[in-house]
DNA sequence: CAGGAATCGGAAACCGATTTCCAGTTGACG
DNA sequence: CGTCAACTGGAAATCGGTTTCCGATTCCTG
């Protein structure tokens, strides 16, 4: 992760603070909290957060590594888990709660694994990992044959629509959901449907944007 | 809808060139395309825009009317099928593939429902259209008791989360989203899991932001 | 503890977008 | 056809954010 560790040491200070800054700021605020908000939370200049960080993403990718880690070692155990229908659900239901409850994780989630960095091979890894986790609970049978790897890449863009309800009632939306697809995933699920988790009291008009800030595409996109 | 008639000639044409910019570009690239490219697509000044639409909401309302209109009509087209589950299912497959298609369609419906103008009658309405497309449907024994209206909004947004997917995948996800949840909600689905729609052939890096532009909150949000 | 490089932070330039301003144009009406 | 209010478009002010610049400061080494 290209941590320098050859930084003079108040830099290096310096940087461990503006992470934990950031880290905080992502987690209430979404990704797209302006730097000069985490520069001055961190008690830094501008320059200074610009300086070790080119770019936004590069900060993203920083702050959320240790999730990502977590996320990894999820992933294995959830790979190596004596029932792999279990491993398969609890993994899914990490990824799920942790989009909800940290607006940021999404985006770090999805840096991380579309980095042209030296991402490649840990990337390689958990997709292989996947691979593994998905045939095991389709040879268990209980998770169904025609399941495909892009569903979770469905889910999880699914999951991440949810932010956008306002934040009291996500939660509930994002079980009933996956509750909902766990359902059809599963072979075995009772014929007349499984108990749902409770829901919200919303009508359509809570459709609305619900929270704050809304991570957002940087960059290229105005200019076309 | 305010639709101001005593506007002189040459304005009133304007304010159409407008609107039909509008319609294009919103559908194209997002509603958060910039106003002055609209205002030079339709060929007037910004002023002349900002004149008419003194926010972008009412801009979106105005030029996603009658789309509205038509997913009204949809609605009571449902409520009133013969049989209450294929009206359900119906309703939910136009909206979902509006929802894909066309990027400024969500931020048109959720403005139109949560718009404080003079929209309360309209969105009473069709609340209650829907409760009874509900109510019908779990009547009619296929559509699970539990179900809940806000399980409608989780669908939206879900759905609305897949807009991030490349856009040459964006329809397979959705349509297996759909696929997934209407098994899940319906009683009768077949025990082993229906068939369901292709699948793309993406991996987690897909997850990225997919095309440009992407709808985002406006205004009041960020302030809290 | 002195010198020099690394680092700092705030000011300023920049950028894309929104909003306002105003001198000029155009349509409606007598 | 002349008058005048409505309307126009482009230029400029504003805004929130990012990126660069640079003189001042801090740490490290000898």
């Amino acid at each position: 992760m290209a941590e320098p560790t050859d930084l003079r040491a108040d830099a290096a200070r310096n940087r461990a603070q503006i992470v934990e800054a950031a880290r905080d700021l992502f987690r209430t605020r979404g990704v797209d909290v302006p730097l000069s908000t985490i520069a001055r939370r961190a008690g830094v200049g501008v320059a200074t957060l610009f300086r070790r960080f080119p770019s936004r993403e590069a900060l993203v990718t920083e702050v959320f590594a240790e999730q990502i880690a977590h996320c990894e070692a999820l992933l294995d155990d959830a790979v190596t888990d004596p029932d792999p229908w279990t491993g398969f659900r609890r993994l899914l239901e990490f990824i799920r709660a942790e989009q909800i409850e940290d607006r940021g994780f999404t985006e770090a989630f999805i840096a991380s694994f579309s980095g042209d960095a030296g991402y490649r091979r840990r990337r390689e890894d958990a997709e292989s990992a996947l691979e593994a986790l998905v045939r095991r609970a389709k040879d268990s049978g209980r998770l169904r044959p025609d399941f495909a790897i892009s569903d979770l890449v469905m889910l999880v863009l699914a999951n991440g629509g949810l932010r956008d309800a306002p934040p009291e009632h996500a939660h509930d939306l994002s079980r009933r959901l996956m509750a909902y697809l766990l359902q059809a995933f599963d072979t075995e699920a009772s014929p007349g449907g499984v108990p749902l988790p409770p829901a919200s009291p919303l009508g359509l008009h809570h459709a609305r944007r619900g929270a704050g800030d809304r991570p957002e595409r940087r960059g290229s996109a105005a200019g076309r």
